[in-house]
DNA sequence: TAGAAGTAATTCAACTTTCAACTACCTCGC
DNA sequence: GCGAGGTAGTTGAAAGTTGAATTACTTCTA
């Protein structure tokens, strides 16, 4: 496995200040999204399900290609798929082809679903309030969507794996 | 379903401020989630299964009692009944039976499993500081271990849910 | 010291997610 | 206008997760 090559890098443990500072975020981080969820399930939603459901209730005429729903609900598209049946069967959404592609389908949302998120709505602004934003002046609110954006922009492909 | 003493309570709707801070941060941090993830998979390892290993290697004589493992590692008694199973096939830990208490069970981290965690470890390291604690300062950093110390230590049991 | 209540851990069944394979269609170059 | 290669979306099987039920104890109380 080794080569010559190869520089054994002595691993940069992570120091104290570090290690608290990844630590909890991590397990609030956990902690915070699984109460988020517990908020929801009064509702037969998860987050995820309720991601999707935002996502094309705010899109032009409720109504979005399945790829394109799966892209900014940040699902994959079999997940979707399968969720979609899910959904479907509850009444919330609907299938429609698409004329101009005919490999394609719209995900629509019904007013059945409309309803649906609507009512779970103010409960999950309410429960994202109270979970996380009250404890944020908006200075730290600023600080970090910065920190944030940091992050996310440095996460395209870097480091050992493909893309 | 409204009774008469049920106030109609207008939802506060997040402002663009307050939205942009939660989306970034709810957004990035899966994305990292998944980075870190998949950065491990060249270990045979989830993050989660990486959290139960890790906490093991850290206990006196790398051992644990099953429900102390679940809980510091943050994984459900029933998940990790069933990850142990898994990890037991590739021969990483050990289930030793509780002399002090019939129905316990250690769970012992063998040799093996030393090694494959020991392996990893660098690598896991180096991703979070590239993926995570890179893109912050010193200050960034005791920033958000306070902002994530508040979220955690509000979150017991308010709102909506049992506890 | 019996037996009620509580706890440790596993198991089962239902559900969800993933991954790879597949179908059906589109697009492009020639 | 054909066929190679790409894309949209679904499917099925395997793996993972959950929560409730279950088993096998321990602990407490009267």
């Amino acid at each position: 496995m080794a080569t010559s090559r190869e520089v054994k890098k002595e691993a940069r443990w992570l120091n104290p200040r570090e290690m608290k500072a990844w630590r909890t975020y991590i397990i609030a981080s956990r902690r915070m999204l699984e109460a988020l969820d517990s908020d929801l399930a009064g509702y037969e939603l998860s987050m995820a399900d309720y991601e999707v459901l935002a996502q094309l209730s705010d899109a032009p005429g409720r109504k979005l290609r399945m790829s394109e729903l799966a892209e900014i609900a940040m699902v994959s598209k079999s997940r979707l798929s399968h969720r979609m049946k899910v959904m479907e069967k509850a009444g919330w959404v609907r299938r429609e082809e698409c004329p101009q592609d005919r490999r394609g389908f719209f995900a629509v949302m019904t007013d059945k679903g409309f309803k649906a998120i609507e009512r779970a709505a103010p409960t999950h602004v309410e429960s994202v309030r109270n979970r996380f934003l009250d404890h944020l002046t908006v200075k730290d609110q600023e600080e970090l969507s910065k920190i944030f954006d940091r992050v996310q922009s440095q996460l395209r492909g870097q480091f050992i794996n493909e893309e």
